[in-house]
DNA sequence: CCTACCGATCGGTAGG
DNA sequence: CCTACCGATCGGTAGG
């Protein structure tokens, strides 16, 4: 049952559709009036100007992907923690709306300071910080060898990074995902073995 | 001594600058011109269009950053083989005319249908290539643990490429790369640590 | 939410 | 390489 959207979100959403494809700069205000099915004036209704419209954006990129509860007792699980990490992170790789998101920070990043300030900020200190956590924990129980948390996790997590880069423009053009899809785990296990005492 | 530039190379270096900056669309002809001290329909005179400074661009992008002479030889010292590998993809994230080539491919990645080929391409098969050659020599020497060298290569090729990024990422806003600089050494380490035999 | 309109800027061309 | 110009599109406003 999707709620009626109210034209705000109907903006905000052709803005990401639009910004996915051809950036900021490319996503005009007519083109995204048009879209929506209104008049580009209407727009000034809703948003001061064209630039409230990437910020309400970029705030919806740094919503949290991951909070696992009961972090300490997973983590104590070792390499079926890292699974499930892996596992979230592969859902919201291929998640629709979250892929496009993903697409607009790409394209801004370079581009707009406070997504680079949030990119470098956020991004390290919620998935890094808890991921670090759990290595941690694994260090203590004798899971894992020991070394810095947060270098580990930084290894852990680009490599899952770079593989959700890969995935995302093979599906700009509509490639297969299959092979690449698996490297998911496939980096799970290669990390585990890595590390596993 | 840098040889007198032609104005073709000046053209391509402001427009190198400004897209790096502002991306294709921000990067407007009448910029280009002014950074090269011309007028505008002069470019015309070098460029049929806009279109063909860019892909001059991106065919610079993807000129070979790595070439091993000797390889097989280099790779069967193992681990001082990923140390050199690793102090290459260091000096090319530092190199300012290889920082912004990487930045408008980073910039252009998602809007560019060709550049998106050449990356899944050319970037996979030059260093990923060479390096899953030179980790199948270490592995049947008996240095590392055996695996799919494509694999093992993009898993250590991966995090170069996040540090890259965030590196490309605090330079932009003159910010420092002292503590992020020392993950490249720090990467090749982990990664040797992982697969040692 | 609309019509009507603004000045600025865009890529590109004509003609010299 | 220049001046002069083109139609198209840009973000945004006035007034209803």
């Amino acid at each position: 049952m999707p709620k009626q959207k109210n034209t705000k979100q109907k903006i905000i959403d052709a803005a990401i559709e639009l910004i996915a494809k051809q950036g900021y700069r490319g996503a005009s205000v007519r083109k995204i009036a048009a879209a929506v099915g209104i008049r580009e004036s209407a727009i000034y209704n809703h948003f001061r100007n064209k630039e409230e419209i990437l910020k309400q954006i970029i705030s919806e990129i740094f919503v949290t992907p991951f909070e696992f509860k009961d972090l300490e007792e997973k983590a104590k699980k070792g390499k079926s923690f890292l699974h499930q990490f892996v596992v979230a992170y592969k859902l919201i790789s291929f998640d629709k709306k979250k892929e496009k998101l993903f697409r607009v920070l790409m394209i801004e990043l370079f581009q707009n300071k406070g997504l680079r300030e949030s990119f470098l900020q956020e991004f390290h200190q919620k998935d890094i910080q808890q991921l670090s956590k759990a290595l941690f924990i694994m260090m203590q129980e004798g899971l894992i060898r020991s070394g810095d948390p947060m270098f580990m996790a930084q290894e852990f997590l680009a490599p899952l990074f770079y593989i959700r880069l890969q995935v995302s423009l093979l599906r700009i053009d509509s490639k297969s995902t299959a092979p690449i899809a698996t490297q998911f785990e496939k980096h799970a296990d290669f990390f585990w073995e890595s590390v596993a005492l």
